[in-house]
DNA sequence: AAGTTATTGCAAATGCATTTGCATTATCAT
DNA sequence: ATGATAATGCAAATGCATTTGCAATAACTT
């Protein structure tokens, strides 16, 4: 059976607090300022565990590789900012779906990322 | 100086050849066909030559990682077939920018992939 | 044609992200 | 409170993509 440990309980609440995809380095150090001892494997399992749950999903971003986030937030994407390396969720989505689609393409799905300076660095 | 070996002028060919993004497996095999000796680690060094002298440029794929295409395709976006593993080039673009820029984000770039099917495995 | 040396092929080495073995610790059912 | 065992911390091990050392080969200059 499955437990709950504090150290789950802790990455869970980094991503409640951070709300924007996390690296692993970042769960790792945010989640150390809540359980001093947390180690990476730790948050490698239980990161794992997370997406099997359905309570996170990976993302590929096309300059940090993998990142983590909160599943359920709906159709949206997502901004890098290339200034302090952090990336935000985005509402909406600026995709017309029609002129996607390509003579012969059946199109699916979409994945956009936006690279720029966010308020804070501006 | 440098020199013109056959294996670059491979390598460049398979490229012309093949117009959308490869990885370096198929650039490998596409290469052997042309070069039956032609190595891996030989292709690797000719990439980022051809990286350096701005003939490819290197990208980062959601799905197969990197790949490269060639340069000068001013700006367009992928299409990555589900079924057959493919990557395309897509002609135009279906963002629109202002619709793209939140609330005090200043956006330089963007990069759209889109999934599905493509023509030939429809 | 001959010599110089950039490039290749091959195998071993790197660099990283992620996983795993194991003794120790902590959670939870009883 | 106690026992059974899931989860943790740590270090070593994996798995890959990419790089590198080196002897052999091939491109060019003369």
């Amino acid at each position: 059976m499955r437990r709950n440990t504090i150290q789950k309980t802790a990455i869970e609440k980094v991503f409640r607090q951070h709300e924007r995809p996390l690296g692993i380095d970042e769960v790792v150090t945010y989640g150390r300022e809540l359980v001093k001892s947390l180690n990476q494997a730790t948050v490698y399992r239980n990161l794992k565990i997370l997406i099997e749950d359905g309570w996170l999903e990976r993302i590929a971003h096309p300059v940090l590789g993998v990142l983590y986030e909160r599943t359920g937030k709906g159709h949206h994407h997502h901004f890098y900012c290339r200034e302090c390396d952090l990336t935000f969720d985005l509402p909406g989505c600026p995709v017309n779906e029609d002129d996607a689609t390509p003579e012969g393409f059946i199109v699916e799905d979409h994945e956009l990322f936006l690279f720029g300076i966010c308020p804070s660095c501006d």
